[in-house]
DNA sequence: CTGTTAATTGAAAATGATTATCATTAGCAA
DNA sequence: TTGCTAATGATAATCATTTTCAATTAACAG
């Protein structure tokens, strides 16, 4: 699983370094998870035990790398601190409902907006990407 | 015009001050374009010729209070400043189509999507709010 | 109109997430 | 193994935004 993602590291020229793989495992086994930087550097400080420790700042560069070549994609809500989380092929693109009483995310996703895609393009020539849209709104629990 | 606007401050218990005035002022002498706090800062400095001037934090406090209250809206898009705009009576809720090339932020009227907001509803239980939402995607001129 | 008072303001310091700097370390190709 | 760079870590720097707090002033009562 992981060996992929570094041959992923490997096709756009990048060092496959222990921080990386550390950094792509912790993503990995929280990938149900929108983890911020500050979490992951503590997750990867608590399994220091045995490991090296990590830098804050590579932290913040690894992530951003990740984010920049599609490995791993950034969730930035207002002055929070970012949140990333792993891109599973499998787990095709998918949008950020959240919840602005209680702040959770919930995902939905993106087949299910593909109509929606089509208009916006139809009606205004600008096309949608990808990248994950937030919607803001409010949970089943909040409401 | 603008008078509606200070009675909206009083029946929310604020102070029309003059400061609270003259930024609505230039929010409304604007009213096409998104604002950042440090924009809104200069242009009441430059009119300031004539008038009082007005610190930085009581700009920043106004806007995010008027947000607050729902007078104006405020538009973060990822590590730039934010940028507000005032909310008008006439132009219902929209959603803003930001470009990941140029930046540029062009503006989707809310009854275009209000099926998208039905399927979401009636899909996730997720009830979209009346924020204006980021969409992110290629302009026409930079696809 | 005048005094009272709590809301508001301005200047400056503080915050806090993120980024830059730079000397040191470590992938990895030969 | 060696050499060349990319990558790292510690620390300082950024910079938009927030906080602090003493001074000001809008709103209101008399």
């Amino acid at each position: 699983m992981l060996q992929q993602l570094y041959l992923y590291l490997n096709e756009h020229n990048l060092r496959v370094t222990q921080q990386r793989r550390a950094i792509l495992q912790v993503l990995y086994e929280n990938r149900d998870r929108h983890l911020e930087t500050e979490n992951i550097y503590e997750l990867l400080a608590q399994k220091g035990v045995t490991a090296r420790k990590i830098g804050l700042s590579t932290v913040y560069r690894t992530l951003e790398l990740f984010a920049r070549i599609g490995l791993a994609s950034k969730l930035s809500f207002g002055k929070a601190p970012a949140r990333y989380e792993l891109i599973m092929q499998n787990k095709n693109g998918h949008h950020h409902l959240i919840c602005l009483r209680c702040g959770a995310v919930q995902e939905i996703n993106d087949h299910k907006i593909h109509d929606f895609k089509c208009q916006i393009l139809r009606e205004t020539g600008f096309e949608v990407a990808e990248k994950p849209m937030k919607i803001y709104g409010y949970c089943q629990q909040c409401r």
